[in-house]
DNA sequence: CGTGCAATTGAAAGTACTCAAGCCACGTGG
DNA sequence: CCACGTGGCTTGAGTACTTTCAATTGCACG
């Protein structure tokens, strides 16, 4: 979540977040372990105990739920530093999966959180982060309830934009399907967003997987709704 | 939020939340003061600095966001014994306004968080309680994200039904518009959604701020998309 | 140079929205 | 006591946007 928080795509858009990372640096790491994912292998599922937490170190995380009638819905994606797993109670409300290769820092749940517990200032920034992370879920159901498709995929770029801290070359290391899957919209609707966009210039891309923002501002306005993209 | 916990109308529906009255009871109540409103008053405003943060004493709060086209998002609701204006950091996030004549109680904020992480008891009710209110913005992106109108409005005529613990007489404590703009729609598709619940005998209403659930599997049904309502 | 999966495109259908009118309870004033 | 106005809710008709279903294209890989 760290690397998504340079450009908010809301005009309630707030401050930027703090790396989780600065917490993995100052957190009782003595009892964690590495673990390493390949590509689209799960760390866990729903419904499965959750005596860890984790924080990745490498590659890029997703967490989802599958609902009653198979569809997904894609809670987060965690890139380096970021913490997941952690507002779980007793089993997990996510399933986790690897999108690329990942390593992972494994914390066992209870010594973790009593740690954490035990000191004020780890306190405090963990209560930062659950804060935060809480703030940005409110975000985004103003998003999943009032925007249009055109202004979810906008503000989504935006949000890659500043994970990779470019305005060309960002990849999208994500599938179609999980993308749209996080917006609440399908993968047709995605795909003829990002066609629009792309035929006005709003976005470049060079390939499926690969965009460039020739000019920032206009992104900005399609995802605040000043202006829409045709 | 304590009193919507006790059915949830989701299949990830997870624990029933524990009620922050208990952390009323623990947290230090002596710096706080009463303060009350009258229904439609306003106890502040999205982006007011945020010196205090609150707890319902008597009434129903929400609280809700302006968007730029004027439009509003309702962020949540709140009733006796739950905290709200806590995941503030400087400012608040929110404005905040009494659905009815209110009491709240007003805790100076750096103090109050500042006694709470000098408790590790403390610290973990208060991570419970911030860790409930993420997993429950989640369930509501799922809400927002994938369910129909009907499926939206029978989550919500459910958690009405579980915060006054009962089936017959419910009230509607808030307005049409203030249960659209929670749900990401308009008072138009609630009002409709109600009358082809009402027609169809899902529930029966004695005057439009007053209704009964005869049958509270099918409403349970609607809610999870097992079975439509015509 | 196929094979297979992911992404795109097209056409048709459906759902919720917009705009507009009507209804109803309630309070005010003649 | 009744006419009137007001605000909240409901109903209706038409529209816009997103989804659904069905091909088609593009790309990586054997």
């Amino acid at each position: 979540m760290a690397a998504f928080a340079n450009r908010n795509a809301f005009e309630n858009g707030a401050e930027p977040l703090k790396s989780d990372m600065t917490f993995a640096a100052a957190g009782p790491a003595a009892t964690a372990s590495i673990k390493r994912l390949k590509t689209g292998e799960t760390l866990y599922m729903e419904g499965d105990r959750a005596p860890y937490c984790y924080q990745v170190v490498e590659g890029v995380m997703k967490e989802y739920n599958t609902l009653a009638d198979g569809r997904r819905h894609v809670a987060d994606f965690y890139s380096v530093g970021d913490l997941f797993g952690i507002s779980d109670g007793g089993e997990h409300a996510h399933t986790a999966q690897a999108i690329t290769d990942c390593a992972v820092l494994r914390h066992p749940r209870n010594a973790y959180l009593r740690s954490i517990a035990a000191s004020p200032e780890l306190s405090q920034q963990f209560l930062d982060i659950l804060m935060t992370r809480l703030h940005r879920a409110r975000q985004r159901l103003i998003m999943l309830g009032r925007m249009s498709a055109a202004q979810r995929v906008a503000a989504f770029l935006l949000r890659l934009s500043s994970e990779q801290q470019k305005t060309d070359k960002i990849q999208f290391v994500m599938s179609r399907q999980d993308i749209a899957d996080h917006l609440g919209l399908t993968i047709e609707t995605v795909s003829r967003v990002l066609t629009t966009f792309r035929n006005s210039r709003v976005i470049e891309m060079t390939n499926s997987r690969c965009f460039a923002i020739p000019d920032i501002d206009r992104l900005d306005e399609a995802a605040h709704g000043v202006k829409a993209i045709h």
